[in-house]
DNA sequence: GATTGAAATGTAAGCGCTTACATTGGGGCT
DNA sequence: AGCCCCAATGTAAGCGCTTACATTTCAATC
């Protein structure tokens, strides 16, 4: 009949109806859809429930890529992380999703393999696919990289990592505070002969700050940091292993062997046990993070403890307040502690 | 000057550069900017380095809702899985953004929290969001949600999961066939009085088909499968720890206890130890998907290995060939076999 | 009943791309 | 020289929304 009609009949066709066809449906213009469904106040009742019917009626979803190009903005943070592959951001991950769907944004996750050029292409990636805000893991990256965010006006927030003069926004814990603790409480059950496995350290200020933690504390102790055995490996239960067997097989082997991470020490109680050393008696290890593989190793796993849930869910706050253009944002700085589950214990007088 | 310059003049002051800005530095129009950037062989070679370098001075990048909207594709391919926060999907997923990665497709993750309803909300909005397909766990689904996207022409492929008669094209394992062939290996060994620790079946295909393939190998070997004790649990160590506390304190208490997961098995072995029972001597445990747990249990433990990265990226590519609408996809079922690490034994007589 | 201002709704101009279609400019051919 | 054809490029119409601004509606007031 009428120009109307015809549209509808037209509309009905295509695979996904239109604001337009809920305007035609609802007898309203598509101003008035697009207010019911983002600022019901400022719409009538009555109007208000012939557009939800005619939304229900056809089924209608607004197209996203449309509203985002429309209003500049996506509803959407981005996070980056070195990997999914392992369980060490999954929890903070999680809760940071949690924390963000509360606030109706969505999260979209990319992994760097640990590579700065390949996280440096993410994050454009990520820009580019207009992500309202940011998280990424740990402070190490170029300068650049923090420019273009600001110049694209993009809020950021670090996290895993807590520096007092930062680039950027942290919520995080302090890996070397805390490894130092770990540290000198070895050091109080008398232990005085070191070894580190630790995470390959370039570009990586969590594992360097770890170990120099480390070694600050044995420096503190009156001991000589440099004749401490430091091997880097790659993140794995395999290299924690090897290398352990290495630490080992020095001619005046540790008495106790610091972990990076709790992946590095699951893998390197196995090689003891594989060894014939019994943990704690013959030989300490300790872990970080403390993942759910450092409850259930065997002994279970003395480690540092990371609250990754309320570290993502922290993030997330910091950012959707970012968003929403509340306050400068707040650094902050989470507490870990020891946890003694049993791989730690005084040395063996040899 | 002209009209152009104060253009130019204009866009500058924007956050981001747009297309018209390149194509004002270049000298060319808009179209040629698109061409050079998505089909290159169409714009002559001079051309096309001026339009380089017009796009590297200015550090353009393509608006991505802009594109996606224009082109009513995003390259991006959905997954939605039950929960992050666990090791099952990690490996697998990896696998398969890998894949997507080699052939210009990014990943858009959503969890569902292994709820029916928040999956198919999970699903309605990755669609919005324009995904140009989707990956999703298991089959079990309501048969609206296989039409919604038939109807918007999503591509779809579900993963961890195999069946004959499926609703849409999947890449997995038969969990039945799995299962029943660990049990089958447990009645070889000796056993006769088996318990079952098992994820919630509801919703849950891949739960509820092993728990099937169990009962089937018992029902196989003569004895009575509805005799056998099946605990449901929700996926957590803790959890695989009391149902097999529950399990053992039973009049006749098991000889072997077949769990739904590796991380029900870990919890279940390490209860078992507390209990002061020594596997595989008092009672064998096995677990389902050899993900890393399973090594470094102690005992190692005895599981089912599912090709998880295998899976991953066989979906991807299923994904990207139907994008490209090349041929109607392929079912695939990959193999799973029997690890034995030494949770499994011959029952002691008794 | 006329006046007024706020509330409700409509109009239409973009947002930054892609792409069908139109135009231009050369070779290669007769 | 004239013609044809094709490669290279330009023109401009959308894609489906949001939102500034304009218009209409209507209850409250005098």
């Amino acid at each position: 009949m009428d120009s109307k009609g015809s549209l509808t009949n037209d509309r009905r066709k295509r695979s996904s109806p239109t604001i337009d066809d809920v305007a035609d449906v609802a007898g309203v213009s598509t101003a008035t859809i697009s207010r019911t469904l983002n600022d019901p106040e400022r719409v009538s009742e009555k109007t208000r429930a012939r557009v939800l019917a005619a939304v229900d009626e056809l089924g209608y979803r607004p197209n996203f890529s449309a509203k985002a190009l429309a209003a500049s903005k996506t509803g959407t943070v981005g996070a980056i992380i070195p990997t999914m592959d392992n369980a060490i951001f999954a929890r903070g991950l999680q809760a940071f999703q949690e924390e963000l769907g509360e606030h109706g944004y969505t999260l979209l996750v990319a992994s760097s393999g640990y590579h700065p050029a390949l996280e440096a292409q993410q994050i454009r990636n990520l820009v580019a696919r207009g992500v309202d805000a940011l998280m990424l893991i740990g402070t190490d990256r170029e300068a650049d990289i923090y420019q273009f965010l600001a110049k694209r006006a993009v809020p950021i927030v670090t996290a895993w990592s807590y520096r007092e003069a930062n680039e950027a926004l942290c919520v995080g814990f302090d890996n070397f505070k805390a490894m130092k603790a770990l540290t000198t409480r070895s050091l109080a059950l008398g232990h005085t002969r070191f070894g580190i496995i630790s995470a390959p350290r370039a570009h990586n200020d969590r594992a360097r700050e770890r170990v120099r933690g480390a070694l600050a504390a044995i420096a503190g102790a009156g001991l000589a940091p440099d004749l401490v055995p430091v091997i880097e490996v790659k993140y794995s239960v395999a290299n924690g292993a090897e290398a352990f067997a290495a630490l080992m097989g020095r001619p005046l082997p540790p008495t106790v062997v610091l972990c990076g991470n709790d992946v590095l020490a699951v893998g390197a109680l196995g090689k003891a046990r594989d060894m014939g050393l019994v943990v704690p008696r013959d030989v300490s290890i300790t872990g970080f993070d403390d993942i759910e593989l450092a409850e259930i190793s065997y002994p279970p796993l003395t480690t540092v403890h990371v609250p990754h849930r309320q570290m993502g869910r922290a993030a997330a706050r910091v950012l959707v307040d970012l968003i929403a253009g509340i306050g400068p944002g707040t650094v902050q700085e989470l507490p870990t502690t020891i946890i003694e589950r049993g791989t730690l214990a005084t040395p063996f007088s040899d």
